[in-house]
RNA sequence: GGGCGGCUAGCUCAGCUGGUUAGAGCACUUGCUUGACAUGCAAGAGGUCACUGGUUCGAGUCCAGUGUCGCCCA
């Protein structure tokens, strides 16, 4: 195969290439599990992520640049390995989120939803629409998302709506889905009902006014002056729609009026006195007021004692007309005059501050109004109950364990699903009903022929106007995304699916319906990982928000330092379910390590031996001609592969690059490259040797790259397209194999490592002594090293490095010197090696090397003590595992001769 | 009220199943126009691992409790 020889420029600058980069992906179809590109081998079992659709409100922000980057991390990998890999990308059309953007759009031009009506209002949403869509899979294909675009999904298309009229039809048919009359959460602003997890419990400041009701006399049957029951309350407005007061059964101070009537102003309407182990008589003053209609409590209350229901607001929450001389006042208003009447009348006892709860619309912030409609449901019991089962068994297991319990908690409380919304944009529900209140739920596109019950025909039956909430749909998302309810070839092939990755905060609304929703309609757990993200903040710690204007666009953040150092910053901060902080610093991190990483394969292309001809296929580097620095190299980058595989096993993405940043950086570019420098320049080698090395530079690098690859996609591809490649690699490095470490694994050499560790050890000693003494960086020191027994060769070997990153020139003693005692002006004692430096003497020099001496041998003895102390315990040396005992018996008679020389040493220089 | 998580260097965070000297990035100090890279190189300083007690030969890591900040549920 030709590799290209172009040089690379000299600075890493991503906007040269990423969108290249990305088209030629796209032209060499090697998403798709099944592209003309893929080198997928078919037999094994396919790798499958549905990305969560993100909303279609508007652009993706930094949170689903993170979710998106884990996402197409797992897939690269899996893809690498081989796995027929499915990325199938897709967009929720979030009824209640796109009416709440698209209302204000409207706004500003002049128009409402009213005045556009039903249907110039669904055009206008599909406008708006189909301009977001484009702007956010701009974002996906930016970002470098591996997404099979040929099976992109949207919420609201046919086979999605199909799925939606199936599974409805299936749940209502299974008794899984009814419709009732209940108390459910409304959002005035909205207009709609919402579910309980969109109604936020927010901590507020508000007011608890005591009044009296006036018990009615038996006799006259009118309002007794002097005979009250006090009740508290904290919304006056909802007296309209009061039904009953109740007390405790056991409360003294009340039995005696249990059974009797009481007035309610304005309304006038008596109503019961009645005894509930529900009140609570340490609440204010032990008696509350009823009203069934309006409040969660007290509706439970009123079944239990069969009370009248009124319904008092309307869905603007104004009183309606059932709120007689208060109809048609905001509920506001109509508390503030409903107090100011009270104390008129002389019945508001106390009004005082209250902190308490109050529910607010996740979407558009207002006060939820408890109210009574009729709507429908979704009997959740049974279906949490499969959930439940599947995760106990580890069919699907979450990542991170921990949050089990909260799916545990979650689904073992879980109360039925309101799945009505009064909105406009999204699926009608199909359901039918006729003049009788008969009610037919099909799933046939045209709706049913007839009433299922009486047989009345199509033209006498209406529709359900009411929509779905957006979560029922995105609830079959894994199935339907691939042909549910047809068993479709993707259907057969890709689910169940293998991970599915989400954000923490929507393990309930979403992971828990669609695993409910998937058990019961596929009878399969749609994945067999959930993995949890964690939320994104900023700088400081704060949750991105639109109102506090902190929110991130990714695209910004691209186009200040790529979209590799994006996708770098954000995953080596992913911890799963754990939050992360954003800021530059950390998007620096991965632009610098990618300016490395590029200068690292410059330095490689342009050391290539002269003996070799530019556009030679990659070979394996000649074992027998490999110097330690050359082995260890090797060794190290088969250590990284090792890590990075366990990692990614472990879903422990951060660190992966933690393994990989410190594997390039430090080993590979810190030691490796400079170590081979040296061989590279030195001309008094053999041609053989000098190519061993380059090669051996060259398959590290090329292991890197790949490593790397599903973390940082575009500068791993641009640069291994310039690096050579073997005779069996494909043209495009996302298709490439990914590093065995079986293989690999034989590169490893534990020998090679601790020896040329050791001297390692050793430059950094020398380096240190030099800056400690303040020689001169550029004077050239004699230097005499001591390297006993098995190192002595490696040290021989490895001598011209040493000399040139140590800055001396070495003499190697025999193998039999041990120690270098007292000689030379400067020591250095490190890994078992020592080095005697003789550079100009002056009597500060001295002086500093004494103190030098003086804190490392402090040091060691210190170190000496802890491990003489631990071997002198009967206790250690009896119960710890030998391997340990042994290490410390090594490392202490390893001590005690770094001690005994450097004691040698200051001996002399005190003489 | 119930549950979960964080507390490790000035800041942001790693530290998996307990094992020699607790790490990284940024910031800081000193010195470097070293023929890949100043988006860099070399050397360095900086930590009673929130606190108390326990288990253990050995605890940042396990257990119990306390404090504090945050999240979820009710």
């Amino acid at each position: 195969m030709a590799i290209e020889t172009r040089e690379l420029p000299k600075a890493y600058v991503p906007a040269d290439f990423e969108a290249g980069i990305y088209a030629r992906w796209l032209a060499a179809d090697v998403f798709a599990p099944d592209g003309k590109g893929s080198r997928a081998d078919q037999s094994k079992p396919p790798f499958v992520i549905i990305q969560p659709p993100p909303n279609i409100t508007g652009s993706l922000h930094l949170g689903h640049a993170q979710r998106t980057s884990v996402e197409d991390l797992l897939i690269r990998h899996a893809r690498m390995q081989g796995h027929p890999t499915l990325f199938l990308p897709g967009l929720d059309h979030a009824s209640i989120a796109a009416q709440y953007v698209l209302d204000k759009i409207i706004a500003a031009e002049g128009e409402s939803r009213e005045s556009l009506g039903r249907e110039r209002y669904l055009d206008r949403m599909w406008r708006f629409i189909n301009e977001t869509r484009e702007i956010m899979l701009g974002q996906q294909r930016r970002l470098g998302a591996s997404t099979d675009w040929s099976r992109l999904r949207f919420t609201m298309d046919e086979a999605s709506s199909k799925a939606v009229r199936v599974a409805f039809e299936r749940l209502y048919r299974d008794g899984l889905a009814y419709r009732t009359e209940a108390l459910i959460n409304w959002c005035p602003g909205c207009r709609t009902s919402v579910s309980d997890l969109e109604t936020i419990p927010t901590p507020e400041v508000g007011t608890l006014w005591t009044l009296r009701y006036h018990l009615i006399d038996e006799g006259t049957g009118e309002p007794s002056p002097d005979e009250t029951i006090s009740v508290a309350t904290t919304r006056p407005e909802t007296i309209l729609g009061d039904t009953a007061v109740a007390v405790h059964p056991d409360d003294d101070r009340y039995r005696a009026m249990v059974g009797r009537r009481a007035r309610i102003p304005f309304v006038e309407r008596d109503v019961p006195i009645l005894a509930d182990d529900a009140v609570d008589p340490a609440f204010g003053t032990g008696a509350v007021k009823v009203t069934p209609a309006h409040d969660q409590n007290d509706y439970e209350l009123g079944k239990r004692h069969d009370l009248p229901m009124i319904t008092v607001l309307d869905d603007a929450a104004a009183v309606n007309e059932a709120g007689d001389g208060y109809a048609g006042l905001d509920r506001y208003e109509a508390r503030a005059r409903i107090v100011a009447d009270l104390e008129a009348r002389g019945d508001l006892l106390d009004s005082k501050r209250h902190e308490m709860l109050i529910g607010r619309c996740q979407r558009s912030n207002d006060v939820i109004e408890p109210r009574l409609k009729t709507q429908w449901f979704v009997r959740t019991k049974p279906l949490a109950e499969a959930a439940l089962a599947v995760t106990r068994a580890g069919e699907t297991r979450i990542v991170p364990a921990r949050f089990e319990a909260v799916w545990e908690h979650w689904l073992t409380n879980i109360r039925d699903w309101n799945v009505s919304r009064q909105l406009w944009w999204g699926h009608r529900i199909p359901a039918w009903y006729c003049r009788d209140g008969h009610i037919t739920v099909t799933s046939a596109e045209g709706g049913p022929d007839a009433c299922e019950a009486c047989g009345r025909q199509a033209a006498e039956l209406t529709q359900e106007t009411d929509i779905f909430d957006t979560w029922f749909s995105s609830g079959l998302w894994p199935f339907s995304t691939l042909g549910w309810p047809d068993r479709t070839p993707d259907l057969e092939r890709f689910y169940p699916t293998s991970v599915m990755e989400t954000g923490h905060d929507i393990l309930f609304f979403w992971v828990a319906r669609m695993m409910m929703l998937g058990l019961h309609l596929t009878d399969a757990a749609p994945f067999h990982t959930v993995y949890l993200s964690g939320l994104i903040r900023d700088e400081r710690g704060q949750r991105m928000s639109k109102t506090k204007g902190n929110v991130v666009d990714p695209l910004e953040v691209m186009d200040e330092a790529g979209a590799d150092a994006l996708r770098f910053a954000v995953i080596h901060g992913a911890t799963p379910g754990q939050d992360q902080r954003f800021g530059s610093r950390k998007l620096e991190t991965g632009r610098n390590f990618a300016n490395k990483l590029w200068n690292a394969t410059r330095f490689v292309l342009g050391a290539r031996p002269e003996s070799i001809p530019a556009g030679s296929a990659r070979r394996i580097p000649d074992a027998a001609a490999l110097g330690p620095a050359e082995r260890w190299i090797r060794s190290r980058a088969a250590a990284t592969v090792e890590e990075v595989d366990k990692a990614i096993s472990e879903y422990q993405l951060a660190e992966v690059t933690r393994a990989l940043y410190d594997g390039i950086w430090s080993e590979f570019c810190d030691w490796g490259l400079e170590l081979a420098k040296v061989r590279l320049a030195d001309a008094s080698l053999p041609a053989v040797n000098r190519e061993a090395t380059w090669w051996t530079l060259v398959e590290a690098l090329d292991t890197y790259l790949r490593l790397l690859h599903p973390v940082m996609p575009y500068i791993t591809e641009e640069l291994w397209s310039v690096l050579p490649h073997a005779a069996d690699d494909p043209e495009l490095l996302i298709v490439a194999s990914w590093p065995q470490s079986a293989r690999v694994g034989g590169l490893r050499d534990a020998g090679v490592e601790r020896n040329v560790g050791r001297v390692l050890d050793l430059i950094r000693g020398i380096r240190n002594a030099r800056a400690e003494a303040r020689i001169q960086p550029a004077a050239w020191l004699d230097a005499q090293l001591a390297a006993p027994g098995d190192v002595n060769a490696a040290v021989r070997e490895l001598r011209p490095a040493i000399e040139r990153l140590a800055r001396v020139k070495a003499t190697v003693l025999p193998a039999d010197v041990a120690s270098l005692g007292a000689q030379g002006k400067l020591s250095v004692v490190a890994g078992g090696l020592e080095a005697s430096l003789f550079p100009h003497a002056d009597p500060e020099t001295v002086d500093r090397e004494r103190h030098r001496l003086e804190r490392e041998l402090a040091q060691v003895e210190t170190r000496l003590e802890s491990a003489r102390a631990r071997l002198a315990d009967p206790a250690f040396t009896g119960r710890a595992p030998a391997a340990v005992v042994d290490g410390t018996r090594r490392g202490e008679s390893n001590l005690a001769a770094q001690a005994a020389s450097l004691r040698e040493k200051l001996g002399a220089g005190n003489q």
